[in-house]
DNA sequence: AGAACTTGTGAAATCGGTTTCATATCGTGC
DNA sequence: GCACGATATGAAACCGATTTCACAAGTTCT
């Protein structure tokens, strides 16, 4: 059924049927025969139809590196939460880590297929910038600050500081570093300078064979250790830019007999779930992620409501949560 | 721009424009003629505009429950690889187990929004069912088993059989439950039957004291194991509905003095990734949630193909993993 | 050579809405 | 009594694509 056939069964116009859809003038005789026909017919307007002409979606497009990550869920909860009560949905794109995927997803939104996007990436290129800055829909960014685009990020290299500073407050005087991929500038390169300098301002010296460069991963958190425990040097804390490899690396540690916290110290961001459940509860930074897809999803709404150039940018603080690994007396 | 200014740029028909994005007939020097243009002018069709004439949104709508669990994010996982792969988006709705968002983001989706829908709920009411048979696009619903309409389950009756199985093989006598509401057949109803079927068969009786109904959570878990280990009866083997759940109640345990698994064997569902870094490693059964969802996607892909109104089901069999939490010798 | 297909083409109709526009009615201030 | 703004209305233009249709040209089969 269409809006012409619809008007006729409620004996009113097909104009009046739209201004009854859209806030517009009418008569309360008319909204009155419109909603009784509406109870009969079950109408509802086409979406599609409606974009052409008002080139409105109510679609938000949401890129994202992976889903099933415990941080990445929670930023798009936050999203969804704020977005839905706009009415707005969210068309998701999974780039599973795949830089192509990212770029031409941005392609497809730049046009017109959503009214808006947040961009969650690890790793930006000179290739994501320009796409960016021909962007036609307006744009946030989630978990990383890029110069020049609207983002919503974390203080990754505070974290990260805090973090090897209670460690190295109790006591530890050498310190390793499980880090990730320092292209990601947010959870690879601010934390691993969070961690330089607490470790500097202690007076102590960043040991090279102390530190690895790992994937998001358990697995690669265990592989990372095992390496880094066979060598000579023994550390006495260990600082991991996430959870899960921190857990990947505290199962090294039981397997081989390493105790926690009296031989290592172990300290993470990102404070998920699983680290208040592990052989010994981990200390780690809590990151308000949710706070942050709520954020992005705000921004975003504001910057399409007002279609202004401005950029802005917000940082989010962070909470430190101990917990056994770190508890040395 | 739009196609007829492209069309003239391109100095070709309209209708050339569109066949050359349609598969249609068209010559290949028109076809060049058409890619010179877009390499030009970065054209891109209207979506909306395509829609409203061919019916085809591409579109296909998920619904969930919630967001930030692992299973589900995994199950929706495998369905953004299927759908992706076949040029398909997901319109994500996350209805945060609220009863009245799940059906009204049915009713959205019911008309013309998009080419599909995949349903993951936990409790169907027989407002689903008339909206679900009222559904004009075809619909796969994942996770339940739903008479009457397309869905892919797990065979969760069995799950939870095996695993407490598992654990009376080993000895246990006092079987104990935390499980989640029953009005959810496939994690409440059915892995309910399933652990009573194996005391049963063990020649054991369920102890209604030894009972208990929590929510998806691990504060739920801690707090229904709290209650049960007041009690005078002691059980000897928990099985739990759930991963998080049992991480709940063996932080409990822990806390409590009750070793794991000397003094209490602990099974559940769900394999989830913490369950490999629990102070005891812990039993569980590994579901194929991510496959779930590539079956979905694929059933959701040939009804969509098809057309057709014949109902499919498909359920995924199950892996026990053994860890330390059922461990007794 | 002529019939019967297959392939290729552009003008025009169409999809289902929104928005403009010309016009009507009403209350209100002067 | 008249000008004026606010409210209300339906016809028609419009949005940007797809699809139909009538027809042309090239192939293949008798």
């Amino acid at each position: 059924m269409n809006i012409s056939e619809f008007a006729e069964i409620a004996g009113v116009s097909v104009s009046a049927v739209s201004r009854y859809f859209n806030n517009g003038y009418l008569a309360d005789d008319k909204r009155a025969l419109i909603e009784a026909a509406l109870e009969k017919t079950g109408y509802m307007p086409s979406y599609s139809a409606r974009t052409v002409r008002s080139k409105v979606t109510k679609l938000v497009g949401v890129i994202l590196p992976k889903l099933s990550s415990e941080s990445i869920s929670r930023v798009t909860e936050g999203i969804g939460e704020v977005l839905g009560e706009e009415g707005f949905e969210l068309l998701l794109v999974n780039t599973a880590n795949d830089y192509n995927r990212e770029i031409s997803s941005l392609e497809l939104f730049r046009q017109n297929r959503v009214d808006g996007v947040i961009l969650l990436a690890s790793v930006f290129t000179d290739l994501h910038r320009s796409l960016l800055s021909k962007m036609r829909v307006p744009t946030v960014i989630v978990g990383q600050q890029f110069k020049g685009f609207n983002c919503v990020c974390h203080n990754d290299f505070g974290a990260a500081y805090s973090m090897t500073k209670l460690m190295l407050d109790k006591g530890a005087k050498h310190p390793a570093f499980i880090g990730v991929n320092p292209d990601d500038i947010a959870a690879g390169r601010d934390r691993r300078l969070g961690f330089e300098k607490a470790v500097t301002e202690a007076g102590l010296s960043v040991d090279p064979k102390l530190c690895a460069i790992a994937k998001f991963s358990m697995d690669s958190g265990y592989d990372k250790a095992k390496r880094m425990f066979s060598g000579r040097k023994r550390p006495d804390c260990l600082f991991c830019a996430t959870d899960s490899i921190a857990s990947g690396a505290m199962l090294y540690c039981r397997e081989n007999g390493i105790t926690i916290p009296d031989d290592l110290m172990v300290g993470a961001v990102g404070d998920s779930r699983m680290g208040r459940v592990l052989y010994v509860p981990l200390s780690s930074v809590h990151l308000h992620y949710k706070t942050a897809g709520r954020e992005g999803a705000n921004m975003l709404l504001s910057a399409m409501k007002s279609g202004s150039d401005v950029h802005r940018v917000m940082q989010l603080e962070y909470d430190i949560i101990e917990r056994e690994s770190t508890n040395r007396v």
